[in-house]
DNA sequence: CTGAAAGCGCTAACAC
DNA sequence: GTGTTAGCGCTTTCAG
């Protein structure tokens, strides 16, 4: 492989002609940028990027930590999260890390080796030592630590939750199960909250027997609502914290001979692409997923690169999407005698009708 | 941040001690290490790998070239990548490509850069100049070159085509229609010729009329599926050339009153977790798209590392895994009356039934 | 076993 | 504008 020597000896320059030729062209004659640029032509020579990071100290890389990176959802954050680095020439090392800590440390330490510039965090967890004051540039986005020290890009899960759920007390569901994310998750537990203060601001009575834990998996939807619809005085709601679950509800409540939404109303949570396309097409809350990405790398670089950053903690608005799961609570008695909901899809869109509850804020 | 300068000098020894205390213990007496060592722990020391990676023309960072990371089936492949990565010491430099040649080269380049040791490309392209003999270390895997001069790890995509036509033919189909993935894809092609192969061998004249293009999108086969199902003629059965075209052919049918498999089976390809909560849950081809991934690391590191590997093009294993979206031929007029179907996903197992059509070759 | 010393390829003062 | 030169932090001969 030639180096710059090499080419510096072609063009009949010295080595910090050519680094200059190709690092600040504007301080060097025309003339002897053209000598330069044909011996690095000729030499086929290209930068050795192990020496340059190491010379000046910028690795032009960002570690970004994912739970998971078989969802769907975090995979579409990934993506925003790719665009947005290539175009500001940064690279992204990934790491799915199956929220396990000591792998989210061992990633994030990359940064102490000089092997990145800075981190995202997809998880509330804090990767570096948290009794240490200053830490290497890092965001936090998604799943956001509480009252944390980092820059953060969220949901207001809380509100999202909340209106899913007014808007199945608005459709006539007064007992409206939950299937629930992993509990330690701080998503999990805004969204319960936004839950719980809905009912509560309707006057509705909480039954902890109808809130099932899960975790975010088709499986889990599939035993929640297997559980809950077994249940002689059975919801006749079910919110699950994402779409996975209830489409996994989906399954079960229709093995069972049940419809949706005629005997039970389901909704979701993060609008993934097939929310659409499932049956019935599924209520949910619609999430930027690829804005989170994109948004986190924008702030990551700007505390790298020490650009101001407008506000330390960005808050991403969602969609009330509507669709045909989830519909005016019947009236006919809700014993489970089979009827034919075969239908159901006739009148399914391709639109979504969707609404948005409030700005972000 | 402390170097190996000031680690030397709090251990009283020379830097040169200091670096092989870290590489080659074995080499340094047990005092001297434990000197050493607590140094290390005292400065606080971690080795700048820039420097490392500078010094030793080597840097642990593989690049992965994905055409959509959002694809449920790449997201397990990336999965099974970054699980050997991480095993094997190495870190993975993720691109997402869509597909776009430029960008695929520019991150390819990054080898020449000196900034990753070797590329894992998950398309039918080779990113590297081929007039050039000797390519820097790449593995071809899923999609792969005809007749490249890569490492290849792929399925036999001819065959189990072939298998799945096979299938709907033994199920007494005869008019079979197909949604194409991209028509560019070898895989795509792979797939058709395997489909032409099951129907010329059962003596069934091919109709061009309902083989459509696709492009592996939930939409593509939506809309495929509108057309066919338009037809005066329509197919018995669909064979879609991945899961997320049969989803979208699933809806559209179900959209039209027809029933899935009573009135017209519907197969996919891949088996993504989806395919079994889908509704009918779908026959489709399961592929190891985590093997993909660990396979294609494994033998890059091979290449990077020097060591042999024992066969140049791995073909991994698919298996036809029968559910319920496809049926025998119903005897029946195929006429559209409409019928109570709702009823068919009570008989659905959450175990499927596997077959495994041929070994590995 | 350990130390001294020569760079890896590049950048950035600092001279000219 | 351009050349000279001193390192960046580390590994790795080569001596001892």
């Amino acid at each position: 492989m030639s180096n710059i020597r090499e080419v510096a000896r072609l063009a009949g320059v010295s080595v910090a002609t050519v680094s200059r030729t190709l690092k600040s062209p504007d301080c060097v004659r025309q003339a002897t940028r053209d000598k330069v640029n044909a011996a690095v032509e000729q030499a086929g020579y290209r930068p050795n990027l192990m020496a340059v990071q190491f010379r000046s100290r910028r690795t032009a890389n960002l570690v970004i930590l994912v739970p998971k990176i078989a969802n769907s959802f975090f995979a579409r954050v990934i993506s925003g999260a790719q665009q947005a680095a290539q175009a500001a020439g940064y690279r992204l090392l990934l790491c799915d890390t199956q929220g396990r800590e000591e792998i989210e440390r061992e990633f994030a330490e990359l940064v102490y080796a000089h092997q990145a510039d800075g981190v995202i965090q997809l998880r509330a967890f804090d990767p570096f030592p948290t009794d240490r004051e200053d830490t290497p540039p890092i965001v936090n986005a998604c799943e956001v630590i509480k009252g944390g020290r980092h820059l953060t890009i969220s949901l207001d899960n809380h509100a999202a939750a909340k209106a899913m759920t007014e808007h199945l007390i608005n459709l006539g569901h007064r007992r409206i199960g939950l299937i629930k994310g992993p509990q330690t998750s701080p998503l999990t537990q805004d969204r319960v909250a936004g839950y719980l203060a809905a009912l509560d601001q309707a006057g509705i009575t909480v039954d902890p027997a109808i809130i099932c834990h899960g975790d975010f998996s088709l499986r889990a939807g599939y035993e929640g609502a297997a559980t809950l619809i077994a249940m002689p005085d059975r919801p006749t709601a079910l919110f699950c914290e994402n779409d996975e679950m209830a489409i996994g509800a989906l399954k079960r409540i229709k093995e069972s001979g049940l419809c949706v939404p005629e005997d039970i109303s389901v909704v979701g949570f993060d609008d993934i692409p097939l929310a659409h396309y499932c049956d019935p097409p599924l209520t949910t809350i619609a999430q930027p997923a690829e804005a989170f990405g994109q948004t986190a790398v924008e702030m990551l670089i700007n505390l790298i690169e020490k650009k101001p950053n407008p506000q330390r903690h960005v808050i991403l608005p969602f969609e009330l999407t509507l669709r045909q799961s989830a519909a005016a609570r019947s009236a006919g008695p809700k014993g489970s005698e089979k009827k034919d909901c075969s239908m159901n899809t006739m009148s399914a869109s391709c639109a979504p009708t969707t609404q948005r509850p409030k700005p972000a804020h």
